[in-house]
DNA sequence: CTCCGATCCTGATGGC
DNA sequence: TGCCATCAGGATCGGA
């Protein structure tokens, strides 16, 4: 399910639900896992807790409080919503002092939390490339690290080593917009084709984050409201459909097991 | 080390 | 209507 522009809004949505300050009064797990085993003593441990900060990196939700670094992944199917009361089937469920309840559910359980203290680097963290939209990535950077890289660029950049936050959908329409082939050796990029993809990237996070994220069939954000940056997409789920800008038929491939979308008379 | 396929899991959808 | 196959916004693991 969820990109960057989602996990974005997500994160903002949250900070508008829950103040900073608000103490954790119940936490409860109704079942033991997600994808992976909740963090042990997790409830134990965050009651009491205040709220500091609710933070991002990449795909990753990060409630910083006192003690601990939370950390969320939406996994495919993971949501963050507000409750006005308790007694839910959801997966987590957090109680306030004085903040509205939220709830976590993720149908297909790829999502997950873990819980590190905060002298720790949350092991997630360790092997994640630059935040797309930060000055750490740079055109100079990306041609850098796609030399010997025998991978397709679709793979490159879906690669959260590569850069963090990613994925199917924003990398199918930056390479569309930069107007390169995602079949095309990362090994190949040229410096200005470098300069096209970092630029391309930046823009279409940030035109996708502004539209609330892609809701392709089930994205809310916290607040309950679905993205519309879908209305724009030029490739991702258009097969068949003319291309916006050449009007020839968007093709499909398979890469590495997933759905590439892409206009071969547009990209090259 | 690099790269790819398989895998975790549920629910929605389309073909017969 | 019912059943089955296919597909899905992600990340990790193991084998080639």
């Amino acid at each position: 399910m969820p990109e960057l522009p989602e996990v974005e809004n997500v994160r903002l949505t949250l900070q508008n639900i829950l103040p900073k300050g608000s103490r954790f009064k119940n936490v409860q797990l109704n079942r033991p896992d997600l994808r992976f085993p909740f963090p042990d003593k997790l409830a134990e441990k965050l009651k009491g807790q205040t709220l500091l900060d609710i933070r991002r990196r990449a795909k990753y939700l990060v409630f910083e409080t006192e003690k601990y670094f939370l950390i969320s992944h939406l996994g495919m199917t993971g949501s963050w919503r507000a409750l006005e009361a308790a007694e839910t089937h959801d997966h987590l469920v957090w109680e306030f002092e004085n903040a509205p309840t939220l709830v976590f559910n993720d149908p297909r359980r790829f999502g997950f939390i873990s819980l590190y203290e905060k002298s720790v680097t949350p092991s997630h963290f360790v092997d994640l490339g630059p935040e797309p939209l930060s000055d750490d990535f740079h055109a100079d950077y990306l041609f850098q690290v796609s030399r010997k890289k025998n991978t397709p660029l679709k793979s490159f950049l879906l690669d959260q080593k590569t850069v963090a936050g990613l994925g199917n959908i924003y990398v199918c329409e930056a390479l569309f917009m930069s107007g390169l082939k995602p079949t095309r050796k990362a090994q190949s990029l040229k410096q200005v084709e470098s300069v096209r993809l970092v630029k391309a990237i930046k823009e279409i996070l940030k035109q996708a984050i502004k539209a609330g994220g892609s809701t392709i069939r089930d994205y809310k954000n916290a607040e309950g409201k679905s993205g519309e940056f879908q209305q724009r997409f030029r490739v991702y789920g258009r097969e068949g459909e003319n291309c916006r800008k050449c009007r020839k038929p968007i093709r499909m491939i398979r890469q590495s097991g997933r759905s590439t979308f892409w206009c071969s008379q547009c990209q090259k």
